[in-house]
DNA sequence: CTACCTTTGTGAAGTATTTCACAAGCCACC
DNA sequence: GGTGGCTTGTGAAATACTTCACAAAGGTAG
């Protein structure tokens, strides 16, 4: 979160910034700030704040952002098109590698930049090609049978959007995005603690 | 997510289910789920575990969504599409009544059931249809030009995909997600700490 | 009806996270 | 080169969250 405000203040051609003025940017607070880049070294400068475009390359340095990441997207649906479509991927040194389906109307027709590959190939491509990390945007009912399929080939990060709990072994990082969840939320905050709470 | 699971639990016909399974379904601990629910309130018996059923309907009462939530779309683009076509929406009770753009070449196209209105209608459709939750899939650009105008026609909560820290009213609910924040998640835990974390 | 097995609900203990508060350091100005 | 106004970095205090552990039930079998 930072990093993406830090990018905004660099591109702006703001020279340093406070704990202060980034907690207010990210909606935290200065302490906070401070604590979170200080695990990670010493930064700023006292009675000036963080130089700005440094802190940036320091943190896409922290983050592993410096290198390219190669990305398999699972699932040719709207999800898989929307991530696809979406700019800031490739801005951030994600490159899409490859687009998967079971769908035969789907496969080998084109789709973005790529072509639409059958999923059986998906195993090896991933050995080939040697992609990391795999976008899951696939129906809930599929999702643990095609992890095990990704884990098989050698995969080492997922980000899932099905609304599946999935297990993965310990050496496989897994976050997973749940958008029905998210909604069930607001109604929460709705139902209750009405006009008590802000951002939740 | 203990509501997920119970749904399931419920439709496969099981009467019961205790701390312990739950824990396992869901990814915690025993203990982590009693707390959970004992803030609601005492709903399992000693000995025998929590009532599926009965524990579905509370849980569905305390989240709000007993009761039909209208919603609209804000930014007819793939995410929106994606969102649109997302079963588990209406399900839970989550039902589209608009989807809106500001682009001439969308306004007035059939999009899944409805039809694209134009931006500049939002407002005062939100106020005559009183629909109290939007979803903003635009451009960070505009997010927050759109956030002000949505809250001015009263809208009370917002699920947010663009890419931007918007700010709200203390009275308006918001919830942010942001895909390549977590793509940039799973980039840091493969760089760091390789193969000592799993989930994350 | 009693003994025993199971599982909840919950104070207390243990961790983790956030906030406080202040010494140490940097800059600018005189 | 000293003085004063800022701002960091960081132990310590405060707060929040998780886990432990066990008394208080509920059920069952004999």
């Amino acid at each position: 979160m930072y990093l993406r405000y830090l990018e905004d203040l660099d591109t702006q051609g703001q020279q340093t910034a406070s704990s202060d003025e980034l907690a207010h940017l990210c909606g935290t607070t200065p302490a906070q700030v401070r604590k979170d880049l200080s695990f990670f070294g010493s930064f700023g400068k006292r009675g000036l704040g963080y130089p700005v475009h440094e802190l940036t390359a320091h943190l896409r340095e922290i983050l592993g952002l410096e290198r390219e990441w190669k990305v398999v997207i699972v699932g040719a649906g709207k999800i898989g098109a929307a991530l696809a479509n979406y700019r800031g991927f490739r801005q951030r040194g994600f490159r899409i590698v490859g687009v998967y389906d079971h769908d035969p109307s789907k496969i080998g027709k084109p789709w973005g930049e790529a072509i639409v590959r059958d999923m059986a190939d998906l195993a090896q491509d991933i050995q080939r090609e040697e992609a990391p990390i795999a976008v899951l945007a696939i129906p809930s009912d599929d999702a643990q049978d095609v992890v095990d399929r990704l884990v098989g080939a050698g995969i080492r990060a997922i980000l899932n959007f099905a609304p599946a709990q999935i297990t993965v072994p310990p050496h496989v990082s897994l976050k997973s995005v749940n958008m029905a969840m998210e909604l069930e939320g607001l109604s929460f905050a709705l139902t209750n603690a009405m006009g008590s709470q802000g951002a939740v």
